[in-house]
DNA sequence: TTGTGTGCAAAGATTTTGCAGAAAT
DNA sequence: ATTTCTGCAAAATCTTTGCACACAA
């Protein structure tokens, strides 16, 4: 019951998250770690991307497509995704955070934190 | 190709989402509406729930869980998560749709509107 | 009558898991 | 040596779909 050992593959996967903004999805990241470890499975994918989301090194993203993304900036941001073609972009903009206390005003439970998703049209579908 | 017809299982389907607020799951609306109507099939509440959703008529929660759930509430309000029991509940808050603007001062796309879901600990599980 | 909806079953898509061997500590 | 991780394959979930018949307009 120790602690995460060190592997390769769950570095790569990290490594490739860090480098993108794409959001990928689960498919995504094994197509492209094959390309340096063209053994590992799709299953192997999914445990590293689980581990990495409980320790809080990234983030799972479920923009309603139906199938989850990951994201490996986990500073609090916001996402935009667009209607047309699906794409997730990161949004800079103001914090907000005053809204968890403007929610908690009538409600009863313990607000934490919160997840924000605009839709649109992205500036390439325009 | 011309509009729906009526249909006694797809009116089930609505009736029932608008008498709740507890949020179910396709696989919740055919245990529901079963009582109604035995030989009802987990497909035709599938593609009703979808033809709903096309329609306006409801909405569909994506919340990280891993299931689709659907909402008769179709006027704008925000939702809360909670991390202990996955329980979505409806936040009676302000109105904060000025969000958009913010969103769109460093945003090269159009927004359109957003979902925001809030997370934490409900009453129950305090 | 003509098209749409339904039940049933099968298929599709996504994610998880059991197991034996490989790698890390 | 011991525990964790991996590849592989099978299984588990969730959702969609093809088809023949039923129902609505």
């Amino acid at each position: 019951m120790a602690g995460l050992k060190y592997s390769r593959q769950r570095e790569a996967v990290l490594t490739y998250l860090r480098s993108t903004k794409s959001h990928p999805t689960a498919e995504n990241v094994y197509l492209k770690i094959r390309e340096e470890f063209p053994r590992i499975s799709l299953g192997t994918v999914y445990r590293n991307l689980n581990l990495l989301a409980e320790q809080g090194e990234i983030l799972r993203l479920s923009c309603g497509d139906g199938v989850e993304h990951f994201d490996a900036m986990v500073e609090p941001h916001n996402h935009f995704i667009c209607r047309n073609c699906g794409a997730i972009i990161d949004l800079e903009m103001a914090s907000i955070d005053s809204i968890d206390q403007v929610a908690d005003e009538n409600f009863s439970g313990k607000i934490e934190g919160h997840e924000i998703y605009f839709y649109g049209i992205c500036n390439n579908c325009l």
